[in-house]
DNA sequence: CATTGTGAAGCCCTTCACAGCT
DNA sequence: AGCTGTGAAGGGCTTCACAATG
């Protein structure tokens, strides 16, 4: 078994993230890390994350430790395609404005290339840098930017339309805010981000809460 | 084993979208579901759907499936608070007007009793129906409104202090979407949304994208 | 006879524990 | 002495498969 070409889903979360912290060491012009050092940074154990690195195959040493810049690019070339990705968002909403301004202040390799709405008042102007375009330019504009991930933030009750849109449109992953599940091609990646289910989850644990180990 | 007085996190989470599900049945006026029609709403298998029931103890019939009605209430039993609960948002950038819009479309037994920021010009107004006042009144408020839960929308590199304030203030769960691992006690829930993790796993699993069943 | 309820099996991810290295 | 690399064990969640049921 060499380099299979994808890793667990769990796996590449967390090689998102410590890509973050290897960031800010290198920011900080920390040369290596600790397995501890970035554990401690996430919500880790130290052998979490050497195996983490040991399934991606990268190696440090015992003395002193893995060399932060090398990991940070052996990290980029796992998730980042080499020639960066293009997302699309639909629906300029609340929610689609705050997203746009999100990624507009965002050092990740992937850019929101176009976004999409229906009201006419919001078409045609730029928002946070993103030009709006109608939704009956979808397909053009995503064939045009070649944008692979789209991204939906419209209600609930359009949102499987618009995905499949998206789908035959070519696109190849989604990030789904709608409150809905998509029912998708097996072959496309859906993350699903719940907001209110995520609120009612913690106000059930906060209820329940037990204390673990510190 | 009788009714644990808490359930895993997994279970919780299709509570909740069950719930969804569930209420759009009635909606519709239907006063019975089979597990396999719940199953087809959500990502999940029947089986799923049936040892998640048994688990929180709720039965239906081998011939008419189980009850709308009663499982609404029964589930809502397991994850409302009898006083419902109040959770307080902290950030009133454009992320945090988002989800303020967000939570008043919503027919959840939550909501957001105020916000809080330090900017002096978002102070003192009502953002989509909710007050904002400055942070200095954060524990005073919290205090009055009795919130258990918190939504963290400020920047990464404050996120820490402010989710100690509330912790502090009484707050029991925290939703995080700072892009960084909140070091909290081990009695306090934590869900980190993490937009732009979520987007690149997204990226990254779309470009390695391997056909399941269909 | 399609559906529920459920022990048992399977799977995947995490953690342990220790050999090997510097 | 402290860290990495890793086989093996562990734990939790999901799925299977089938007896029980109306």
């Amino acid at each position: 078994m060499n380099t299979p070409n994808h890793y667990p889903d769990r796996t590449v979360e967390r090689l998102c993230t410590y890509r973050r912290t290897l960031r800010r060491c290198l920011d900080e012009g920390k040369a290596r890390v600790f397995s501890h050092q970035l554990a401690a940074a996430h919500q880790a154990t130290p052998a979490q994350v050497r195996r983490d690195l040991m399934t991606i195959g990268f190696s440090g040493s015992p003395a002193r430790g893995y060399d932060v810049a090398g990991l940070l690019e052996f990290i980029g070339d796992i998730l980042d395609p080499p020639s960066g990705t293009a997302a699309v968002l639909v629906g300029v909403g609340h929610l689609g404005r705050a997203l746009l301004a999100h990624f507009t202040r965002d050092r990740s390799p992937l850019h929101v290339a176009a976004a999409f709405d229906n009201a006419p008042a919001k078409v045609g102007v730029d928002v946070h840098g993103c030009p709006v375009h109608p939704l009956d330019a979808l397909e053009r504009v995503i064939g045009e930017t070649r944008a692979t991930v789209g991204i939906v933030a419209v209600p609930g009750d359009v949102a499987e339309d618009i995905a499949l849109r998206l789908v035959t449109a070519g696109i190849r992953g989604l990030v789904n805010f709608a409150p809905v599940i998509l029912h998708l091609p097996s072959d496309v990646t859906c993350e699903d981000i719940d907001i209110t289910v995520s609120l009612e989850k913690v106000a059930y644990h906060a209820r329940h809460a037990r204390a673990h180990v510190a």
